[in-house]
DNA sequence: CCAGTATGGCGAACATGTTCGTCACGAACA
DNA sequence: TGTTCGTGACGAACATGTTCGCCATACTGG
């Protein structure tokens, strides 16, 4: 990058390795190849220090991943139109969608859950649209909780399937062992074999909010 | 551990390298100092081999890691008192507390499918519950996923906590952060801060259940 | 204006996962 | 019996995360 630069004390244009920078750093090379490049040393390199320095701003690979987030969660819009269970619908969406852009930070966030603003908007979003549906505060904390886990899962879950190249191995393993299920030793599987590898599509995920919805409004705490 | 041996040729009674002996031996490791300690040189060592070797028989770490939990998996015995609900509680909480005891399993089944003989005798019993439940095949299908997602990324993510020395920091993180939440710019988590930080125990993990199952008998599939 | 000190940056080290090229062994064949 | 071939084992190499201890810089006190 800078070949003639022998020590970077020579450019006082440098930002000074701030936790808010390495962070803004970090979303970059994300966008730019994913999170999978955004390493200690690689982010180190491009903010032209070395790896051991941004320990002191994070903890460690973990606590990067879930800042990255945070700061990708800030841009989910509370939305507008059509009544409260659709616009929880489309926030669902909007959260699980963003995850399965980049599984690693499904992963991340089941891990290391992220405490920034955009998760505490996130939530607070959740929060008055189930308070819209007249859902109990003590159940809404709760649910959304429940949702925002189911969601998570799911994209991590999902998200790795696509991920290297010879995933799709990997996800016929479980198919196959479904599929060729012995129906002495497995019955209920082998008669069900066709539902329980329906294709997690839209449809799918439009059921499991409704049965979380469902559940969470309908289930009294003890 | 053997030092007057040069080569290993020399000791016929070596079991030669088999996958199944490969999880056995991790699980064995597992059992003595925990899932953290399994890792591919460590094993190899165990074996008397070098670590390349066993990526003939296993595809990466984590899908030793998922042949390791379906090893545990096949310990979880269908319950047989009570009524089928009682019963569905009992495996649902057996697989919970298996995870519990080792986080990195759990985390683990998030990315790797288990698709082995115990994962499968596991989605039978639950199926049976749920059909003895007269709930209909295909929202059971989809049901039991759903079941499991959730069993799985509530350990995986509680698991994660009581791992580390400093975790409870990381837990405090989330913690203070909805505490001090500005009831100005997040007035719902500031409202309900109480109720979203109530402990996980018992009656959290059984509302849970009875949400899912509330939510899985009453939803019909599109 | 100079000396001393504290803070944070950073090189080097160790353990890990994963891959590649090579090698030794046993089996099949002439 | 001698040769060839294929399969599985394995040493070495590279990239990663994380920690330790040293050192330069900038500020503080005289």
């Amino acid at each position: 990058m800078t070949p003639p630069a022998p020590s970077r004390r020579e450019r006082p244009a440098k930002p000074a390795l701030t936790r808010d920078g390495i962070v803004a750093q970090a979303v970059g090379i994300m966008r730019a190849e994913g999170l999978e490049k955004v390493t200690m040393r690689r982010l180190a390199q491009e903010l032209d220090t070395g790896a051991a320095s941004l320990y002191v701003y994070v903890r460690n690979t973990a606590e990067l991943h879930a800042a990255v987030l945070d700061a990708l969660l800030a841009s989910i819009e509370a939305p507008t139109g059509g009544t409260w269970d659709e616009r929880l619908a489309a926030t669902f969406r909007a959260y699980i969608e963003l995850l399965h852009a980049h599984p690693s930070l499904a992963r991340s966030a089941l891990v290391t859950r992220p405490s920034g603003p955009g998760a505490l908007g996130l939530l607070d979003t959740l929060l008055a649209l189930l308070r819209e549906g007249d859902v109990p505060g003590d159940r809404a904390a709760w649910g959304v909780d429940l949702l925002l886990l189911v969601a998570t899962a799911s994209a991590a879950e999902h998200g790795t399937r696509d991920e290297t190249p010879g995933s799709a191995a990997e996800d016929e393993a479980l198919a196959a062992a479904v599929r060729g299920a012995d129906p002495a030793a497995h019955p209920h599987v082998a008669a069900l074999a066709t539902e329980l590898l329906a294709g997690p599509g839209p449809d799918r995920l439009a059921w499991t909010l409704r049965v979380l919805v469902t559940g969470i409004t309908g289930t009294p705490r003890p």
